[in-house]
RNA sequence: GACCCCAUCGUCUAGCCAGGCCUAGGACACCGGGCUUUCAUCCCGGCAACGCGGGUUCGAAUCCCGCUGGGGUCACCA
């Protein structure tokens, strides 16, 4: 099939956050559509006013927008065309129903039709609406409150190939007379998705495999308006670890919480097309290759969980191989929230993001592993000063400081040059000055190479560092 | 409960549709070793899976049936 007629689409619910389940149905949708260079466009089904808010609309766009997945403007006035302005082509699509036989008003209340579905249990059968005004023939006119129902076919059923899961379908007697239109008027999600879905001329709906039982009913609107349906293919569900879909009240599962622990945008897009997806052995990949190498077919049919290790390694190799400029960028709003101020990239600072982009897994762990650097004056890990600052290591820290003080070139080589002078002096090894060092400028055990690590401190701070650090031996000797 | 779906290392998966190339491959994690001034990177090696039972076949992870386990859906929510 060719590539004009592929648009798919992504429509939120603008309730709060967007999900990283979302994120990855939307991922399938823009690589589906971008692989046949085909439309991928948005809708906000906010037509649950009470929940939805523009500033949830804004969260989406924003999510979107950082993992990189663009969108095209929907045919029609509105871009991103939102349900709740819509209200119009549903009400037409419903006198059409209407009109044709295909729906009928229903004045059987809410309490009503539960009592027939808890009847129904009672008896040991399905919970379902009774139908009982199927064929009342309940006009317009009627003064009573009134819904509008589907009529349904007694028999039959409604099946399609699901482009991820297969021949799929249901019989059409276990299902029953939906309500289309809501006392009030309003139209119902089946309703509103397959008029939207057709006027907006979408070709492919990718969603979430809890949408399945869905389709049944929505072709069958279809039918019923006379209208061809899209293909549809339903991605396998987000698991947690007890293998349940993943709830959007759990912890830490909004693209935005990702964004905020300090992972590159590239890591969570190529992590979460992992996720269901594969093609061969490729583990890292860009959204381009992802594009590139994107079909259904691709996509698994059972469901994954999220494996946040994998994510970190993901995101360490991401880290490791950014561009100079996009890795600042990136980093910027960590390193600033750790300075406590504004940060500027002078060479010192460029140079210390190169030293630690290897050993920070993300953005927020880089941020720590500079906070040397970021603040004055630095304090001692506990651990480390016990085990390094101590007495033994007097002499040769005061030695190297006097001898760094006479430094003229701060350089790596330079300094390299100063601290084995100082060792040679003292017939030690590199790892008993190092350390002290280490700890004495840092403040931690653990840090880039100490030549560089003293190069990019610069002189004068290094010297009251070590000061420091001899005071520190001092006091607690 | 009804309907539908899923099932390969702890995790993500390749292989399955077109049975033999699979004593099941890759990645993460884990364990061991190398490199090394710390941490990390990097390199080498190791552990580890076809849920169970029947078929079909010369031969099954791959095909069929059953079972077990897990999940999804059953609204005037989306």
């Amino acid at each position: 099939m060719w590539a004009m007629g592929i648009v798919t689409r992504f429509p939120p619910s603008p309730t709060g956050d967007l999900h990283i389940g979302g994120a990855r149905t939307a991922l399938f949708n823009w690589a589906f559509a971008r692989h046949h260079e085909g439309q991928f466009v948005l809708r906000f089904e906010d037509t649950d006013r009470a929940r939805s808010s523009r500033a949830s609309e804004a969260a989406m766009l924003e999510a979107l927008d950082w993992l990189g997945l663009g969108f095209d403007p929907a045919p029609g006035p509105d871009p991103i065309p939102r349900q709740s302005e819509r209200l119009e082509h549903y009400r037409a699509a419903v006198e059409k129903l209407l009109a044709a036989g295909h729906a009928y008003r229903c004045i059987c209340t809410p309490e009503e039709v539960e009592a027939m579905r808890e009847r129904a249990r009672a008896e040991g059968r399905n919970p379902a609406y009774d139908r009982s005004c199927r064929n009342r023939s309940i006009g317009a006119d009627e003064p009573r409150p009134w819904c509008v129902r589907l009529r349904i076919p007694e028999d039959g059923q409604a099946r399609w190939i699901d482009l991820i899961a297969g021949p799929s379908g249901q019989e059409l007697a276990e299902l029953d007379d939906f309500v289309l239109a809501r006392t009030d008027g309003t139209p119902v999600y089946h309703l509103a998705v397959v008029v939207d879905d057709h006027e907006m001329g979408i070709s492919h709906v990718i969603r979430g495999r809890e949408h399945m039982t869905s389709t049944s009913r929505q072709l069958l609107l279809y039918q019923a308006l006379e209208l061809e349906p899209p293909r549809f293919a339903h991605v396998p569900l987000l698991v947690d670890a007890s293998g349940r879909k993943l709830s959007k009240r759990q912890a830490s599962v909004s693209v935005q919480s990702y964004r905020e622990r300090g992972f590159p945008p590239e890591a969570v897009l190529n992590f979460l097309a992992r996720l269901g997806w594969g093609s061969g052995d490729l583990e890292v990949f860009d959204a381009r290759e992802l594009v590139r190498r994107f079909t259904l077919e691709g996509v698994g049919r059972s469901p994954a969980g999220i494996d946040e290790d994998k994510l970190l390694w993901l995101s360490q190799q991401y880290i490791k191989s950014l561009p100079a400029e996009t890795l600042r960028r990136y980093a910027r709003p960590f390193l600033e929230r750790e300075a406590g101020g504004p940060v500027e990239f002078d060479a010192a600072l460029v140079r210390l993001l190169e030293l630690l982009r290897e050993r920070s897994r993300t953005f927020e762990e880089m941020a720590q592993r500079a906070r040397f650097y970021l603040h004055d004056p630095v304090e001692f890990e506990p651990k480390a000063a016990r085990k390094h600052l101590k007495p033994a290591a007097r002499e040769v820290l005061a030695d190297l400081r006097s001898t760094l003080a006479e430094l003229s070139n701060w350089t790596d080589a330079g300094l390299e040059a100063a601290i084995h002078e100082v060792l040679a002096r003292r017939e030690l090894p590199l790892g008993k000055l190092a350390q002290p060092v280490r700890v004495a400028v840092t403040g931690s055990a653990a840090s880039p190479g100490i030549f560089e690590t003293l190069c990019v401190l610069g002189s004068a701070r290094s010297l009251v560092r070590i000061d420091a650090a001899l005071a520190y031996i001092d006091a607690h000797a």
